[in-house]
DNA sequence: TATTGTTATACTCTATAACTATA
DNA sequence: TATAGTTATAGAGTATAACAATA
């Protein structure tokens, strides 16, 4: 946009999207690093901070990932004490998944540090800005199918 | 935001970007693939098409991608006759990338793709929001260091 | 000795498929 | 027979490290 010649497919919201994407991702990453855990982890606990506590099934799917993927991240915040499994009294197949105090310090110790980096992204936006850009992302987000 | 106890982490920027930029790259990466390449093609492509012919050490570094990604990468497009590679004269370790026309064809398509899926996302949004909306993402990649 | 490109290898993330137990 | 969870395996993508040619 500076540069008249400049190729256009930078100029294009999916190019954007698909550089930006992974590079805060990967940013956020690494801050939530030292927590001892990583963006899928959180993910799932703000999933089920969302909600009732949610069947191993239920998080897959919303989480568009395969049910498999769902037992290593549940077994790992299982162990840092975030999440409690117990089984479903009415199905016993069924882990009920639910987010312990711990929990729900560690998520907003996650969100804290998920502020922060919005905060340095944001650092030459106005206000105004950031607010328009978090509720079109919002609108995009919907538009795609995505739960948030 | 429509619920006022919708879980926090999904209104931050560094989350919604997140979930945003792997699904947008993966519908992108279905729309380019008839035409042979990948996102990352496309992206060394698009740095070639900006500027005078470069080497694979330039290439690397402006894709923020280690140098032995862009052999393989620069490989493929010389299969497919959309880059040649020249050693120069002054150098002679270094290869000069350029795109032939086939090339720019190629990128021209991925470009058009890269629109129609833009044109999907923001179905919903009005034409002020879809510029504002580019124009803050270009802001954040500024800000974030990227060559966009 | 330093640098470019290359190759070989390993690591991370995620999916697919097969298995166990419940229903 | 179907479903929830688990385990084992495989694939994609990318990085690290060792190497050859050139400077």
């Amino acid at each position: 946009m500076d540069d008249v010649n400049a190729n256009a497919l930078t100029d294009t919201l999916s190019f954007r999207l698909g550089v930006l994407g992974p590079l805060v991702s990967a940013r956020f990453a690494g801050a939530v690093e030292p927590l001892g855990v990583k963006p899928k982890h959180v993910g799932l606990m703000a999933v089920l901070s969302a909600g009732a506590p949610a069947s191993q099934q239920e998080l897959a799917r919303v989480m568009s990932v395969v049910p498999s993927l769902v037992v290593g991240l549940a077994d790992q915040l299982e162990e840092l004490g975030a999440i409690e499994r117990v089984r479903d009294p009415a199905d016993r197949r069924r882990h009920r998944l639910s987010l312990t105090d711990a929990g729900r310090e560690l998520l907003a110790a996650c969100l804290a540090a998920a502020a922060a980096l919005d905060a340095e992204l944001t650092a030459s936006l106005g206000v105004r800005d950031r607010e328009v850009l978090l509720r079109l992302l919002g609108v995009l987000a919907r538009e795609a199918g995505l739960p948030a």
